[in-house]
RNA sequence: CGGGGUGUAGCGCAGCUUGGUAGCGCACUCGCUUUGGGAGCGAGGGGCCGUGGGUUCAAAUCCCGCCACCCCGACCA
């Protein structure tokens, strides 16, 4: 933590207070005050005319600090009583409650000073730890012009998901919802000697998705405050360098947030590309859903594989035979028959045994998937497995009669491209159907009677499945993507023609990745992981103030005591209102979550505060000449 | 896009069934009292009842249309 100094300005407030008397005389009404925040668009304070703004201390950047101090009397803050309406999950209603943000559209918030600095805050950590790796800062408008877009395919690609606007001319423009195409314009612009790399960008900024539905407050907005980082290497070494560099320093930055983060393996997405990466936050309102082991192992549900199994069957099949099942649609009422009949001598027949045949468009043609006949297919699987295809279920049977529709079966001459769950192995036997209205057939066995071409991640995956890396049970959790880390490769290189002059006269094709942290969400993350039912705990590093000062004594003692904190280079949150019980202070500073509650008031007059912790709730009588200390160790 | 719900003061809600010109709690203002866990008493300010039309002597209330927002799902770096 960089050190504080006490500025000067504390002898000259000093002086204010002492010429203006009475704790009722609120000095946001005076006349000159309110001239001097018509003229000065950021005032640092209601609490004195900003004359000199010049000296005010920046290390805060846009937060309303005074001087390391916070004063309640002041603050532009408004806490609720109860829950807003329309919000359910916990950091959406906390951050409202207690006057970090307000909702302005469906997927929009303001920010009000509290929120600002927490906002900040979190900025300040990414961008230190972005710096430290050497990645330089730049920033892009959020206004972008089309064309680049047009060119990376992604105008047409994202679709409505983009936010696209027309100027006076009629000409195209969108909201950025990633700067891909601008940062691989920029380099190409400037650099073109293979001596200019590596080189790696970071900016934070403003981005738009026209989501559907925004929901949960600042987990799903359609405007949120991102940093996105681009590195840009001669080739593949250099980008496992880079990729493995962003990705320590984003283990760096959740750390320091305290936002316990699950590193998955994800499926690249609209973006292309190839290794990617998510920073998964868990927390039941989380979206995604994810596969974890104890090993360790985690992946998103698209990119879970699925452990080939040893012994294809418990039974020896024999020759493939067709039975008649009339009445059997389903996969349930086939083994009920199957049991009923002991076909092939055996009544131990499960849904397990089945080989259950999907009809699939895949940019329509047409592709038959064989699964378990326990299991589910998950289309989002079968996207990601196929991407960047758009998949669909097949329904249209009566153009293709033979298709037979609930008795579909994989022997004989195939139909269409056929893949099959990975469960579905060379030598196991299956019953599936026998292309004919109302039969099926059993001990067809793959690799004698039909051959796949090849096998597909296809099935919902559930809690249970074995772990690819260590077959132990997988365990479904819920997470929020606060971070995603990805090898772009050559695709926005190649789109934009990026290259590099070699040593060797001739072009080098740049190779990039890219790298996202959503702010604003990891924000909400830290509530979602850093609450209780009386408010928010703030995390010390992203805390909008260090200390929080309930002044219920001699109000002359209590501030002098708020100077020292602030001189001792603490921030400062002082709650000096008048006519505001204690009871309502104690609410306030609970919901809003400073990590070190100072409580001065019935033993002050002997030299002693009660120093709460928010977390654990414990509290201990302190002599003031020792607070700051007693108030710095319990920070951390 | 499908399903459900809601629009009344800054926030949370009642009033609508049975039409008579708007109310409660919190917050806000003033006075007095109170002061270690969301104080008490008294006096106040604040609302084109989402919107357009219709019915009626009269509409927050009944009828029709529209809009907005919230929740679940689909979709989604």
């Amino acid at each position: 933590m960089p050190e504080r100094k006490a500025p000067l300005r504390q002898t000259w407030r000093r002086q204010r207070r002492a010429v203006r008397g009475g704790p009722n005389d609120r000095p946001r009404r005076r006349e000159g005050v309110r001239q001097s925040h018509a003229r000065r668009p950021t005032p640092p304070s209601g609490r004195r005319p900003p004359t000199r703004p010049g000296k005010y201390r920046r290390s805060c950047g846009t937060t309303p600090y005074a001087a390391g101090m916070l004063r309640m009397s002041t603050l532009f803050l408004r806490t609720l009583r109860e829950d807003p309406a329309e919000a359910e999950v916990p950091s959406h209603r906390l951050l409202v409650r207690a006057g970090y943000i307000r909702r302005v559209a469906p997927g929009g918030y303001a920010w009000l000073p509290l929120g600002r600095l927490v906002l900040d805050q979190v900025t300040r950590v990414v961008r230190e730890e972005m710096i430290a790796i050497g990645v330089q800062e730049v920033s892009f408008p959020a206004l972008l012009p089309r064309e680049p877009y047009q060119r990376s395919g992604r105008w047409d690609e994202y679709g409505s998901e983009i936010f696209r606007l027309k100027d006076r001319r009629g000409a195209d423009h969108l909201l950025g919802p990633t700067h891909e195409e601008m940062f691989t314009g920029l380099v190409r612009d400037l650099y073109s000697s293979y001596k200019d790399y590596p080189v790696s960008l970071f900016q934070v900024q403003w981005k738009f998705r026209d989501e559907a539905r925004p929901r949960a407050g600042l987990l799903r907005g359609r405007e949120f405050l991102m940093k996105d980082g681009y590195s840009f290497d001669l080739d593949d070494d250099g980008l496992a360098a880079s990729y493995a560099g962003y990705r320590a320093a984003y283990q760096r930055i959740f750390e320091r947030l305290g936002v316990e983060v699950r590193i998955v393996n994800a499926t690249a997405g609209a973006m292309g590309g190839s290794a990617s990466e998510e920073f998964l936050a868990p927390t039941p309102v989380g979206e995604d859903t994810f596969a974890a082991c104890e090993c360790g192992y985690a992946a998103n549900i698209e990119a879970v594989t699925t452990p080939i199994p040893d012994s294809p069957n418990s039974r020896t099949p024999g020759e493939s035979q067709v039975l008649d099942t009339p009445d059997t649609p389903t996969i349930d009422s086939l083994v009920d028959v199957l049991n009923t009949r002991r076909a092939g001598g055996h009544d131990g027949w499960q849904a397990a045994d089945t080989l259950k045949n999907i009809v699939l468009t895949v940019d329509g043609e047409l592709l038959i998937i064989g699964v378990p006949g326990d299991r589910e297919v998950d289309l989002r699987r079968v996207e990601a497995a196929l991407y960047p295809a758009t998949v669909a279920l097949f329904d249209d049977f009566g153009s293709r009669p033979d298709l037979v529709r609930g008795y579909l079966g994989p022997q004989g001459e195939l139909k269409a491209r056929y893949l099959v769950d990975p469960r579905v192995v060379p030598g196991s036997a299956w019953v599936t159907g026998a292309n004919e209205p109302g039969r099926h057939a059993i001990d067809v066995v793959c690799g004698r009677d039909f051959t796949p071409d090849g096998t597909i991640e296809a099935v919902v995956v559930r809690t249970g499945d074995p772990c690819p890396r260590c077959a132990g049970p997988l365990e479904l959790r819920r997470g929020v993507e606060v971070g995603h880390v990805f090898q772009l490769g050559r695709r926005y290189s190649d789109v934009f023609g990026l290259d590099a002059l070699g040593p060797d006269g001739r072009p080098l094709r740049v190779t990039m990745g890219s790298y996202g942290i959503g702010l604003s969400r990891v924000l909400a993350t830290v509530v979602e992981q850093h609450h209780d039912e009386n408010g928010i705990c703030w995390p010390t590093s992203v805390a909008p103030a260090d200390v929080h000062l309930v002044g219920l004594g001699d109000r002359e003692a209590v501030a002098s005591l708020a100077g020292e904190l602030e001189r001792s280079g603490l921030r400062v949150l002082f709650d000096d209102r008048t006519g505001v019980s204690a009871g309502v202070r104690f609410a306030d500073a609970e919901l809003i979550g400073v990590p070190v509650v100072v409580v001065a008031g019935r033993r002050l007059a002997e030299g002693y505060v009660e120093v709460r912790e928010r977390v654990g709730g414990t509290r201990e009588d302190v002599a003031v000449g020792a607070l700051a200390e007693a108030v710095r160790a319990r920070l951390r």
